[in-house]
DNA sequence: GATGAATGAGGCTTCATTCAT
DNA sequence: AATGAATGAAGCCTCATTCAT
């Protein structure tokens, strides 16, 4: 016989209000999703809800700010290591890429918010723009480094990462959240491939190579 | 001696509401704009409005139908010469990435519901997306032309106008939308610089001349 | 070239707004007919129907009190003659309820007013239950001379009426009024053959000879 | 001792709101009650409304049909043994009519919505309709089955039950709803004595011995 | 911890009526 | 006389939040 406590249990029926939440939250929106939504689909009672939120708005806070470090770290720990050639940084960028599609992938209904930026309470639009910028920077930061070590030519990196990040944003919208037409080949390449053709367009634009 | 007719001072009515609905739609989004805070700021009673309009999900519809065919127009224009050098290629694609900014920047409000894809009834959401598609139909066309001339490589022109467009798309809301930080310099550039930065990365890359 | 003045086109306007809303309001009930569609089905604009009555109500209380004249003089001319047998007192009914029937079926709108006594103003209402009393009255002092010159036995002379006018509003209203089932008999008969009907009932009762 | 639970006493609540709800709609008609009116009555918030029912509609619709099977059973229960004398026949009516006015007098608001037949929605007027048109349909059946019998002379049936009905209906109007003049002395009367009042002028009409 | 009934502010919309022309 | 745009009170309903148990 195990004993299992139950003093995590509600921590349990936490996690899963949690889940539901930003679930809902991605596929129909904030307003649009309703707190009684959400615990008809927990399986729990309307006043269970505010014994572990005290607000919709505060729920929709602690899920943008559950997932921004686990997403800072994927695209901070792509660049740990130092690179000396074209070649290396290609590579590096192509598995950069990666890492932050898969994470993408595994993390769909928080990416849709982040990117789709849902219609909400100041506090929430201003939590979702500092993750995003935070990535932004994330992303500056190995771009400076790659110029000062000759790498890339000396740009201004702020648009440069503007750039990137636009473009890794652009496809991922299309790759995972667009669900009609036009984009079917897109949505059935792996998130390997599909970082491969934003690498190659990345460095050597419509012309290159 | 000018006899202006009142006959269209109704129109006018129509049109302001347009307008103001418009803006708040852009700035507060579809649920946060309440028909009470339009007809406010339009300085008529709330019944006017639906003396106008049959619904709020109408007028957004309104809206969106309204500017959509001026957006599309800027696009397919951009390409009306045909082209047979590189450079003519790239100088075109400025003139329309040019094009493209400049009427964002005058249809700033129109164009932040595009990108930000407000969180509103299934039909409003739908003419958006639709919009969204036959601009990106449009640039595809555009390149699947420059492939045939020989003068972009032969790739998937799909994947090359997600490319695009996502770079056109994340550089305009940096440029017009994103209020804080780190933009500043982005911001005060002209459409036809920005335009340039765009064409410079399309086409070569970080890596490019 | 005849000489018509206008000076009575306004009445024609207001006579057809009459006739209109009377229709409207007996198809659809007072509170579902909008002066909206009133004045749609009028062809004339919402304005000019405040320049010919004060109100929704008003029109409503005019239209009752228009007709209700006409109606009680069906009843009142009915019984002029004075009558010494059973005979002539049978046929004598037979012909009112002709002519009451007759009227209806000419002002099926207005006696639809009556009998389903639409949801109104009190006004309204009120004028709608004393034209019913008034009519019923009429009846009653019909049977108590019939009961004064023996002709009738001395019963109740209102219990009697309101027996008589229950009779004949019944069937008025499953002949004229209920569209569907189970009265398509009766909706087909004349006039004549529903008196008759209702005059063996009314003298002898389901026993009758 | 009783345990009483509460665990009905949401029951209670909804019971109240329900009857309130009658007596109003039969009192001011469907449309002149307003939802904030029930509330007020019953002492609720205007949210507590919408938690026990989906609309107004809805609760108009269950009103209906709560009490319409009790009130056919009234009918149908009123003709259960068989007769076979003229004698029979006439108690046997006495007894039914006098059953009915008692569920009438009992279910006052109900009945007057039945006979004045609100001005609401489509769905509700079709409820009432077939709700009298079961009840007509009891009574003709039992007609038929007394003319098969040879207790009541081959007339057409349906005419018959019409006639009865028509009675029934006015003189329960008369007597439970005419608040005014004229029949006092009706409205004094009991149940009994009315129901017999029917019945000699059912049978025998005017003339009656 | 958990329930679900209860609350009430506030949103969208309708519609009788008024007003400027 | 006539128009039709404009008004605003008021109705129905939603939904985040609270409360008694």
């Amino acid at each position: 016989m195990d004993y299992i406590t139950t003093q995590d249990q509600g921590s349990e029926r936490r996690e899963q209000i949690l889940e539901v939440a930003l679930k809902q939250f991605s596929d129909y929106g904030y307003h649009k999703t309703k707190v009684s939504d959400i615990v008809k689909a927990a399986g729990v009672a309307q006043g269970t809800f505010y014994w572990y939120f005290k607000s919709k708005e505060a729920i929709a806070l602690e899920i943008i700010h559950n997932k921004e470090a686990d997403l800072i770290a994927v695209v901070l720990q792509g660049y740990r290591e130092s690179k000396v050639t074209v070649q290396e940084v290609v590579q590096a960028s192509e598995k950069l890429f990666e890492d932050y599609f898969v994470f993408s992938q595994q993390n769909k209904y928080f990416m849709r918010l982040l990117l789709k930026g849902m219609e909400t309470e100041e506090s929430v639009q201003s939590a979702i723009l500092e993750t995003r910028i935070k990535l932004e920077k994330a992303f500056q930061k190995n771009i400076e480094r790659a110029a000062e070590l000759g790498i890339l030519p000396q740009k201004d990196p702020m648009v440069q990462s503007a750039l990137l990040v636009s473009l890794l944003e652009g496809m991922l919208e299309r790759w995972l959240f667009n669900p009609q037409q036009g984009y079917s080949k897109l949505q059935s390449q792996s998130a390997k491939q599909l970082a491969k053709d934003v690498v190659q367009f990345e460095f050597f634009g419509l012309l290159g190579i």
